[in-house]
DNA sequence: TTTAATTGTGTCTTAGGGACACTAAAAAAG
DNA sequence: CTTTTTTAGTGTCCCTAAGACACAATTAAA
């Protein structure tokens, strides 16, 4: 029954990690596409990702980091593991095995650097069925929004895909993208006291109508949750 | 440990694949631990896992239900990716990733196939530290309970915990040893209710005191989560 | 000066968990 | 046989935070 390990004796799953970087633009959910330069999928778009790299990398986390510096030139404010994918049929080389993150930046941090590539772009998320997407890149988006939706209701993890000073409108803005409801700016304005994650800055800004009050995020926080979820 | 060189080995990350299998027994929260037959950690206890098969296994979890079934006999009525972990310093043997599940499983399912074993046991979570766990599995052991105490404020996974007729006073009963508080018997009963998970059969049973009626889960329905959390 | 737009406040409603008293029913104690 | 103890189940009030929405404040545009 038990016989000596040997690691020969196994064929090792082909194993990446790949990240769902997402930003609002235009009032919408985008996420960061990379145009494929090898095989399998070449010239396909896909997620930003690839081999764990063991010389440079101490953690998936790093290989995942790496891969979006390397197309975004910034590291995201947020980053966490969402699901890994497997199976033999997603990857044409035979089974594999994907270890997905998910990570949230403000699109000003990116935009500069994102306009002077032409391998690398932001799509609408709700806009995907027009391009035809490497693997099964196209579903591990889908799970990803849903994740960060649900977030978006018992946190306040939607702050990350603002600049560091922000207002209450652009955050209630950011919100809605994401769950693509509008909520009551009074239930923001209690989340944002009662988080205690936020402190105001001594500036206002024009907004269209009555100067809005500048916030940011307070140094050292962690993120907050709540313990009801914004109704659906 | 001598390997041959192994161009699969240069490339890829030993990857694994571990199970973090809880049941409910004594009103404590336990563990299926195994006792290692091989190196590393020969010897000592860790969570059950091992390499994909990619001969048998469509995905990794197969995988995961497969150990599973060789060590206790039986299949976990709830089984979910937990995260996973990587680096250079948790396996002696190099850089590794391992794809973590957690399951659940009631305790008499596997009782009588665990009684007649000697390498696989349920250890209390709360008494980790007087064993010696092999890898990280200790720390990993620790995150799959937080994550299942986050799950019992917000869901009826507990259940799972159940046999498949269960009485409300041993549904409180598994909900408190996994959240470690008491909670209100009055809401569990709301709960069942709203989520219209469940129906009563046709027989009440012995619980020291006035018979209690039996439930059991409606065929076919799917987890509630609800928007609320009980209380920490 | 008026109107529109956006910010910010006050406050009532609503939903669901927390608390707890009280009744029901069965077993154990006397 | 009666009383006590134990667990099951119900009724109801309280409390908190989200939803709804009116209304005041402030700015720009018409």
């Amino acid at each position: 029954m038990t016989t000596p390990y040997n690691i020969n004796d196994y064929q090792n799953p082909l194993f990446t990690v790949d990240s769902v970087l997402f930003t609002i633009k235009n009032n919408a959910l985008n996420v960061l596409l990379v145009k494929r330069a090898n095989q399998p999928f070449i010239d396909h778009w896909g997620l930003p990702g690839g081999f764990v790299d063991i010389n440079k990398d101490t953690s998936t986390d790093q290989t995942a980091l790496r891969k979006l510096k390397e197309k975004t030139n910034v590291s995201p404010l947020y980053l966490e593991q969402l699901e890994s994918y497997s199976g033999h049929e997603r990857d044409p080389r035979g089974f594999s095995v994907t270890l997905v993150y998910f990570a949230l930046v403000p699109e000003q941090a990116v935009s500069t650097h994102i306009e002077t590539v032409d391998d690398v772009k932001w799509i609408e998320v709700n806009s995907l069925n027009t391009l035809s997407i490497a693997f099964d890149h196209a579903y591990i988006i889908q799970q990803a929004k849903t994740r960060l939706q649900q977030k978006a209701l018992y946190s306040m993890t939607p702050v990350y895909c603002l600049p560091p000073c922000f207002t209450i409108g652009q955050f209630k803005q950011v919100i809605e993208a994401i769950i693509e409801k509008t909520i009551q700016r009074k239930t923001l304005i209690r989340r944002i006291e009662a988080s205690d994650m936020f402190e105001t800055i001594d500036k206002k800004v024009k907004s269209g109508g009555r100067l809005a009050q500048v916030y940011k995020i307070k140094p050292g926080v962690d993120i907050v949750n709540f313990e009801r979820n914004l109704s659906i």
